[in-house]
Formats: structure tokens, sequence, C-alpha cells
RNA sequence: GCCCGGGUGGCGCAAUGGUAGCGCAGCCGAUUUGUAAUCGGCAGGUCAGGGGUUCGAAUCCCCUCCCGGGCUCCA
């Protein structure tokens, strides 16, 4: 059990369940270090604020935080001498003392803590613990290591904002980050890791490569994809399409706006309308930029009468959506505010949920394969029971889509953790998680089971007698939105898409402005077989080119001089700097169209889905 | 939305109260080069926008917009 007014974070995606006995004591220590480092923290800064009030000060997985409330703003600059004073402390070496105290007591020693306070308040038991080092007590369940002088290497990051209790309605403290390891040099690894992972994030990649600019003028959250942004969309929506296609799916398009009424049927209106922007009140009607799509596939559905036999009716989209995001929320590719969706909604009889929920997950596992995602972790989004705001009002029907969506993940043998009070308003949703270049989680996929606008929508089918009969819809997104997923391949990749993804996937060199011709025979020939390919016909060296070309990250560059247009060949270098000499320009092609088809029928790794459904 | 930090040519940065500068990219010229930067020149900014303080503001104050780190929320 984790201490009480020091509550830990859920457990991390890649949550092992099995740790051998040494990762078992490391953690242990790793937590009585951090843990006490939050201590020494806010005995710190207790030292410069004589009025602070403390909330909760937990270990996290890299380290530690405190939040407080001070009677100033602490900004970095406040960061060095808090640090100097934790550093005092550790120096001085003092042992941590506990002691257990009736609930009375500890209310009068913390009378001027009010969060202490609301922390004894919830505590079950008729005692608390306190620790105690150096003058500093605080209200802890504890494990600390001994005395101060044990604690490993740390260094303050960062200040932000951070609600009491993770509630927006109560007041927002100021939270110190800490990071700390064992050893000074995986502190050191640590802090260098994120600055090499900072070169990968897909905003600083994103405008380098050429893939997408913002502008104030355009808006917050609203990006422009570049050229080359647009042709790895339209690349991974192309693969998608396929994809659909060869699994059933009937592709449509439909308007980005709609009536209120609409959202009113669906209980968006209900439930959705903070990040809906507000309606367009026009001569007769009121209309909102679509959120979802949901609706418009349910109303093709229901365009006519449909049997049994037809059943699962399968419709995909590659919609936009608007939602209005907080503009807090908001930033780079990865949270937008005008979403392209890869959606689909799969109408299907009870009897069928399962397999096509099999089916569904087949698509993402060779979705990802294909893409080469392989860290992502499954997460069982549930509601939060006591929230009668977000969720809509159905017991039954939360129990049984809570129910189909646990036993079809345990029947393919999947590992997943549940998350309550993170499903969609009208149901339970399985979400797939990455984390990205700097370690926070996101879902790509997502699927949904919704017993919910079926009835909102009084959907139908005729069963084999002949009997009106429900049906279950799907909600599902393979690669999510585009936006986020292009997102998260940059930073996979640090922008060295494979070469069926690159924008560019050739660059042609010409040594000497003499050469531009047979560059331009290669440019047709490359382009003809479908490779993208551009020349480089500055007034610059070869080197420079090929420098040029290695930062834009091309997969090939193809060198040409005197010999090679003598021959009809091309020197070959790779962006890994791997020279493949002089080569007849059909063999390149031959290389490339293959290494491209290979890369689109990829063995599907992990779990064999397949093989289940 | 909330707390904190930012916003200077396309990009990365300097100037912290006294007429705005550097590198890269760009353009022009010279060079015509064999696997990660050839040389020279030119051009480019109402310092995010608006208001205020001051003889004078990129610099100090206020508002708005935008970006970043968190929190909340989420594809």
């Amino acid at each position: 059990m984790r201490p009480r007014g020091c509550a830990c974070r859920q457990p991390p995606a890649g949550w092992r369940f099995v740790m051998s006995l040494e990762e078992l004591e490391q953690e242990e220590r790793l937590y009585r270090m951090r843990h006490s480092a939050a201590h020494i923290m806010a005995e710190a800064v207790l030292g410069m604020f004589p009025d602070a009030k403390f909330a909760i000060g937990p270990p996290i997985e890299t380290g530690f935080y405190y939040d407080f409330l001070l009677p100033r703003a602490l900004t970095p600059e406040d960061l060095p001498e808090i640090e100097r004073r934790m550093k005092f402390r550790v120096k001085s070496d003092v042992p941590f003392e506990r002691a257990d105290v009736t609930k009375d007591a500890a209310w009068e020693r913390f009378a001027d803590q009010p969060f202490k306070l609301e922390i004894i308040d919830g505590v079950p038991d008729e005692t608390v613990s306190l620790y105690t080092h150096a003058k500093f007590t605080d209200l802890c369940q504890g494990r600390h290591t001994d005395t101060t002088g044990q604690v490993a290497p740390f260094k303050l990051v960062s200040v932000a904002g951070a609600y009491w209790r993770g509630d927006e309605k109560k007041p927002m403290l100021q939270r110190v980050y800490g990071v700390m390891f064992e050893t000074q040099e995986q502190l050191d690894d640590y802090l260098a890791r994120m600055e090499e992972a900072a070169k990968r994030d897909h905003r600083k990649l994103g405008r380098e490569l050429g893939i997408y600019m913002t502008s104030d003028l355009v808006g917050s959250g609203l990006p422009l994809l570049l050229p080359k942004g647009a042709t790895v969309r339209r690349l991974l929506e192309e693969y998608m399409l396929k994809q659909e296609r060869d699994a059933g799916y009937q592709h449509v398009y439909t308007p980005d706006l709609g009536k209120v009424e609409l959202y009113k049927t669906s209980g968006h209106w209900d439930h959705y309308r903070d990040i809906m922007y507000p309606p367009m009140d026009l001569e007769h009607e009121q209309l909102v930029l679509t959120p979802m799509n949901c609706p418009h596939h349910i109303l093709i559905y229901k365009d006519g009468l449909h049997s049994y036999r037809e059943l699962p009716i399968r419709i995909g989209e590659f919609g936009t959506m608007y939602r209005y995001e907080k503009s807090g929320a908001v930033g780079g590719l990865s949270r937008v505010r005008a979403i392209n969706l890869n959606d689909g909604h799969l109408f299907c009889r009870p009897d069928q949920v399962k397999a096509e929920f099999a089916g569904v997950m087949r698509l993402v596992e060779r979705a990802y394969a294909t893409l080469g995602i392989t860290d992502y972790s499954y997460r069982l989004s549930l509601r939060d029971p006591a929230d009668k705001e977000k969720y809509v009002q159905n017991d039954a029907m939360w129990e049984m889509g809570e129910r189909v969506l646990r036993e079809a993940m345990v029947e393919l043998g999947l590992p997943f953790v549940e998350a309550p009070g993170e499903a969609a308003f009208y149901g339970p949703k399985l979400d797939i998680q990455v984390r990205d270049v700097l370690g926070r989680e996101e879902s790509i996929s997502t699927i949904q089971v919704d017993f919910h606008l079926p009835n909102q929508f009084e959907l139908e089918y005729v069963d084999e007698e002949s009997n009106r009969q429900r049906p279950v819809i799907i909600h599902r997104g393979i690669i999510g939105a585009t936006e986020r997923i292009m997102a998260y391949l940059i930073e996979l990749y640090a922008g060295a898409f494979p070469t069926w993804l690159a924008p560019v996937q050739v660059t042609v060199i010409p040594i000497a402005d003499r050469h531009i011709d047979y560059g331009h025979q290669v440019l047709s020939s490359l382009r003809a077989t479908d490779i993208r390919a551009e020349m480089d016909i500055r007034s610059e060296r070869m080197n420079n080119k090929i420098r040029h070309a290695q930062l834009q990250k091309i997969p090939y560059m193809l060198v040409v001089g005197d010999k090679e247009a003598e021959e009809q060949a091309v020197s070959v270098r790779t962006r890994a700097g791997e020279d493949l000499k002089s080569m007849p320009l059909f063999q390149f092609l031959d290389r490339i169209k293959d290494e491209i088809a290979e890369s689109l029928d990829p063995e599907v790794a992990g779990p064999d889905v397949g093989a289940r459904a």
C-alpha cells in the first residue's frame, strides 16, 4: 500500500509484474531515497518560507516532487537555493525518526497546515505516523532512509503548478520536481538522455524537416501540413485505406458541420459540449463543427433497413473533427484542435462483437508492425461510477460494455491495465498507449464498445425471425489521429522515416553541372517507378549536397558523375552513411522497390491475434 | 482553463533604458568539385500585437495573442 498523503502514481505502462529480487530491492531503495529527498526539500522550502503550507511529496518514476502553497511564486531561479539547503541537510546526515500519534494529537500538531488536516481527516485508522528529521516533521506513512545522508544524487529540474488533489476546482499549488538516481553516473546519464530526447522532439524535427508549420494568424492547435508532412499523412491514410478495404470496410465522406439536434440526439450536447465549438446561429438552425462523426455514420447505417445477414457493416472515414481543446493542452501535432481521424464504426449483432473486436485488434497489430511501433500497452478505460456529469447514466449498459471488453482481451490473451474515469461518455474503451520521446503517455488506437448510441438513434436490424433487434456499435481508430501518429513516428524514427514512408526517398546528387542532364534521366526513371525523388542542382560541392541530404534524413543519395553517366549507373549512399558504390540504375530500382514491398508486408509480431478470431 | 517561464529576420541566438547584431538558411556571382559544410557579395526585422511610463523602450508596467514546462482534460 502506498503511503497516504504521499500517494504515488499508477504503475507505469511498462509495469512488469515479475521482478527479480534485486529489482525489488532496488525499487525499494529508490523509493526510500526519493521519498526522503521530498522531505528534505520540504524542510528547505520551509526554511525559505516559514508560512509555507505543505500538501504532498511522493517519489515518482524518475525522482520526487513536493506540492506547496507559498506566499509568492517560485521561479526557476529559486531552485539553486533550495538545492543548496537540501545539500546541507544531506551532508549533516541526521536520522529520520518515526512516531505514531493519535489523530487528535496530529490534528493539533498540524493546526496551521490545512492540507495535512484534510489528509488526517481521511485516514481511517486511529493513529497516524509522523516522520521527523532535524527540526522538520511531516505527516507521512513512510518508508524512508535511515538518515538524510543516505539519499542518492539528485537535481531539482522544474517548478510547475498542480491542483490540490488533482482537482481543478481546488487551489493551485506550486510543485517542485527533482530527479534522483542511485549514482551520479546514472543521474548524468538520465539528464543526457533527456537532452538527446529533446533533439527528436517532433516539434523541432517537424520544423527542420519541413513537415509542418504553425502561424499565430491561423491560431493555436491548428498546424499547417507542408508538402512533406502532407505526403506522410497521405501515405499513412492510403495504407490504412487499403488495410480497411481488405478487412471489409466501406469508406464514406461526411460534412464537418451538423445541426445541434444531431448532437442532442447522440448525447454529445449533454456530455461533450465543453469541448465542442459553440453553435453558429443561422436563419432557422444552429450548426456546430463536428467533434466526432459517429452520428453521421450512424445516420448512414440508418439510411436503410438491414438484415442480420448483412451485419457487420463496417464504415470508415478519414474525417476531420474539431474540438475546443483547452489552451493549455494543445501542442505540436500531438494535441490539435482540428483532428484528422482514421475513424471507423462497426455495426454488428451482439454475438459478433468479440469477433469484430478481434478483427480490429488484428488491424492494429498489423499496422503497428508495419509502422515499427513495438513499445505500447493496453489500457481498459472504464467510467468513474461516481462521475454523474461526464458519463451517460445506465448501469446495466456500462456493465455489459465493460464485461465484453474485458472478456475479449482475456480471450485474446493480451495484458492490460484498468483505468477508471478514462472511458468515453457513451461507453468503455480499450486504448492502446505509447510514450512520446519525453516519456509522456498518449493513446494512439482506441476501440470502444457502445450500447448507448444505438438506443439514442433507435438503430435496428431484422433477425432470423423477422423481429427488430438493436445492433451494437464498435467505434475504433487504428492509427488514430493522423497528426498524433505523425508526431509519434517522427520521434520514434528521429525524423528518419523508413523508406516507404519518407516524404523524399531519394536525392540525386550531380557532382558537377554537366551531370545534371543525366541526373534528370535518373530522376525520370525513379519517378516512373513511383519513387519520390528530388535532385540537388545547387551550385555546391558534392560534400555539401550529401550533408544537406543527410540532415534532411533522406534514405538514399544517388551520386552521379562521369562514370555513372557513361554506365547508366548510380553511386548509392544510404543515410546510415553506407557507401554502396556504383551500381546499375535498374539494380537500385529493384532494391528500393523490394525494400518498400517488404516494409508493407511485415511479419506481425506480438500476440497472435489472428489465430483466435 | 489554471500556475510558472518565454516570444528579437525562415531557423538558432546576442544586445537589459540611448538610433537592432551574429551564425545558418535564402538570393546573386565566381568555382565544377567523387561520399557530412568552396569562396565572395547582397538582401532580409515597425524586436508577437495594442496601450502606458520616460527626453528616449527590444529592454520597465498593463492587456491580448502565441509558444514551452506542469496540473486538469484527451485521439
